[in-house]
DNA sequence: AGGGGAGTAGTTTTT
DNA sequence: CTACTCCCCT
């Protein structure tokens, strides 16, 4: 380990030292793509330990995604061992989940407080929403949501949003005038069932820290050292948190790239990096501009994207690394299409190149786009995994059963109570539910509490079923008093009637929802098997669940080609990247096109995908696509025509329904500026080179074909050999057509009669 | 209360 | 195409 720690330093670039040594006082670490980030940041952590004595539990390690702190843990583990356990690492909201859970009392939080997913908070405000009998048509979930949200995340209370004339100008602007009241009823009914949501992480441990400064205190004494990672994804909720928390020592130091900002859509404001350096002008502003992960196409390419954008901070990307293929421009004609050539490709590559599945990555900018795609690679008998999409938390049975545990652990969750009532059918109907709110309402009184005496509120069935689930719930309670969290689950999942109603449904879909119960169960056993576990009740287990994501589930040592959207592929590389469904309505999305600072996140997106490759990148699109089952035509996007050309090869292939020719063409860069108007007209390749195949066309073995032999070929005619390659599995020709112009021709694929 | 059938609206991205 | 809602009938 001590060899490890000299070494360290010497491996960086001189501005990545700086980034590392200068651990007092503010400071700003602008890192460009590829340029070693988590190494300064993993680095500064660990030269902090060993060479200044920090203890870890002093240090405050603050990323955005569960993927990118777990990979900062191990990457610090595995320079300092296992201290780094005790570094105060993670999300912002898993980290203040656990300080609220500490605090809560100072909230009026009880500290097994329940936290509400997105869907839980999308079906209370439309309960809400019927409560106050408004058109749901006008008052969208979605869009209360988010309205709710952004003021959250912008530090605006429910009452100073009521208060604030301009919110409700705004809002009745906007056939929306009852929003202040429905951000305070959900705000009240959130408290009352003992749950916050993900914003109330955040917004909580502000209210915290503002009104409790012996609290404040003791946390700012906690952390010595304050980083951010990924700061331009910050909102201004994160960011006065950390600010509050370094104010007496003022050791904050964060790391992001203005380029790479693509979560405005939540709240992360960009302003965050320009306050920080007025609120810290004295901070040591480090850049970093050194890729070493892509080659200098790929640096090139993406540069000359994301200088489109006009708000952005001066930066120079550049790398040292060798220049590398051009980026594979790949054209399909349907979605189905798209994902056969890119599974071909894929296919291609592995063989000529001998790369591993894990070496490939398929980005795109919208989970459903990954159906066709996992088809063709299917059917290539091409091993895949996908990242996000539906996580395990989030699949139907899982909540069911997990809001079982909820309502076990915490009576007063409204939105557990809701969901698992009438599951299986017990005869308790919106009916019965209703009278009961209604009831409970009117009294003042607990909903927990009507329930126990339903009869007397409800008559016939409705009340005695609710009192029986109440005793079932009851009998529950009673076990996980006594029980771990394995016992108390499992007790549940067989007398609920949850499992048994699972195993009796003999669909292919119900055994696999059977498999992902059990599969909750044996995590749970897991769980209470963890050695060091003190609490090993029900309630510890559900504590993170809802920000849990299931990334530690899926096996990464699987050599498999990785699936994801572009937002999950954030912090990550790959040898080889397809970048599909390059087209307009999809990627620049339809929903960002009203605004030019919504285009311009399109393109920061863009950027952080192409950014994503080392070696080779690939674009596709596809002319049509399903789309609401509808079959839709699509325009290519306009963010290839923004990519320099030079740095891009048409790689036209015709599909395998294609008679006529399967090879390969490389057609000319002026291709590209084209693209708009070619999905127009018919058949593209031949407009540009208009040549029929003499009627003897037969192609020749072109295994000793030499320079200066005359060829022609099906699609660009006529031409003499003007340079072989051989370098590599595949030998290239270079022949100079008389029409077409200059081409390099893949042999193993390319039809060619030697005249 | 609940099942079945018709009709309709929705696909961004994540904690 | 699907997932959800609404409505009608049992």
């Amino acid at each position: 380990m001590a060899e490890a720690q000299a070494d360290y330093l010497e491996s960086l670039n001189p501005p990545q030292k700086e980034g590392v040594i200068n651990t007092e006082g503010p400071c700003m670490i602008i890192a460009g793509a590829g340029s070693g980030k988590t190494r300064v940041l993993t680095y500064r952590i660990a030269h902090l330990m060993k060479a200044h004595n920090v203890d870890p539990f002093n240090i405050l390690a603050l990323t955005f995604t569960n993927k990118a702190a777990k990979e900062m843990q191990h990457r610090i583990e595995s320079v300092v061992g296992h201290d780094a356990k005790n570094l105060w690492m993670g999300t912002f909201h898993s980290v203040f989940a656990r300080i609220l859970r500490a605090e809560a009392s100072r909230l009026g939080y009880p500290s097994n407080f329940t936290i509400y997913d997105t869907d839980d908070s999308k079906s209370l405000i439309k309960l809400i929403v019927k409560e106050f009998n408004l058109d749901d048509k006008v008052y969208k979930p979605n869009i209360i949501y988010n309205r709710i949200s952004g003021a959250k995340n912008r530090l605006v209370s429910w009452r100073e949003y009521l208060n604030n004339p301009i919110y409700y100008e705004d809002d009745k602007m906007n056939m929306r005038p009852e929003m202040g009241r429905l951000y305070q009823a959900y705000s009240e009914r959130c408290f009352a069932a003992d749950a916050m949501d993900f914003d109330d992480l955040l917004f909580n441990t502000n209210i915290l820290f503002q009104e409790n400064p012996d609290v404040l205190n003791k946390y700012q004494q906690r952390f010595h050292h304050v980083m951010i990672d990924e700061f331009q994804d910050t909102n201004i909720s994160q960011y006065m948190i950390a600010k509050r928390l370094a104010a007496v020592r003022q050791n904050i130091c964060v790391v992001g790239d203005d380029a790479q900002s693509i979560y405005a859509f939540r709240g992360a404001d960009i302003q965050n990096i320009l306050n920080f350096e007025k609120d810290y002008p004295d901070l040591k502003m480090i850049r970093l501009e050194q890729n070493y992960r892509s080659t200098k196409t790929i640096v090139n390419a993406a540069n000359s994207v994301i200088n489109k954008n006009t708000a952005q901070l001066k930066k120079s990307v550049w790398t040292q690394n060798s220049e590398g293929e051009l980026i594979d421009l790949i054209k399909a004609t349907s979605d189905n299409e798209e994902g056969k050539l890119i599974a071909s490709s894929i296919f291609e590559n592995k063989m000529q190149n001998q790369v591993p599945n894990k070496d490939f990555a398929i980005l795109y900018r919208t989970n459903s786009q990954s159906r066709a795609m996992e088809e063709a690679l299917r059917r290539n008998n091409i091993k895949y995994r996908i990242v996000g999409g539906l996580s395990f938390y989030q699949r139907r049975e899982i909540k069911d059963l997990l809001a079982y545990f909820r309502y076990v652990v915490n009576p007063n969750d409204e939105q557990a109570m809701r969901r698992i009532i009438n599951l299986p059918k017990r005869g308790i109907g919106p009916g019965t539910i209703n009278k009961m709110v209604v009831a409970a309402a009117e009294s003042q009184t607990p909903l927990w509490e009507i329930m126990e005496k339903a009869t007397s509120h409800v008559g016939g069935k409705g009340g005695t079923q609710v009192e029986n689930f109440v005793a079932l719930i009851k009998s529950f309670r009673l076990t996980n008093e006594k029980k771990d969290a394995y016992d108390t689950a499992s007790q549940i999942a067989k007398t609920s009637g949850l499992l048994k109603e699972l195993y009796e449904d003999k669909t292919i879909e119900g055994m696999n929802r059977y498999e992902n119960t059990q599969e909750l169960l044996n995590a749970i056993k897991e769980f209470t098997e963890q050695p060091d576990r003190e609490d090993k009740s029900l309630g510890a287990f559900l504590q993170d669940v809802a920000l849990l994501t299931d990334e530690d589930r899926s096996e990464k040592t699987e050599d498999a080609v990785t699936l994801m959207t572009i937002h999950m592929a954030k912090g990550l590389e790959f040898e080889y990247v397809y970048i599909v469904g390059l087209e307009e309505d999809l990627f620049p999305s339809q929903m960002m096109l009203s605004s030019r600072a919504d285009l311009e996140e399109e393109r920061r997106l863009f950027y952080v995908a192409i950014t994503r490759a080392k070696k080779k990148l690939s674009f596709s699109y596809a002319l049509n696509r399903y789309r609401f089952g509808r079959l839709k035509n699509c325009e290519p996007s306009r963010f290839l025509e923004e990519v320099d050309p030079e740095f891009i090869k048409v790689n036209r292939k015709f599909s395998s329904s294609d008679p006529v020719s399967p090879g390969v063409n490389y057609v000319t860069k002026n291709f590209v500026n084209n693209l708009k108007k070619e999905t127009t007209k018919k058949k593209f390749a031949n407009q540009l080179i208009n040549h029929t195949p003499s009627p003897d066309f037969e192609p020749s073995d072109t295994t000793n074909l030499e320079v200066g032999m005359k060829v022609e070929h099906p699609k660009f005619g006529f031409g003499e050999v003007s340079a072989i390659d051989e370098q590599g599995a595949n030998k290239k020709a270079k022949v100079d057509f008389e029409k077409a112009g200059e081409k390099t021709l893949l042999l193993s694929f390319a039809k060619l009669r030697i005249l």
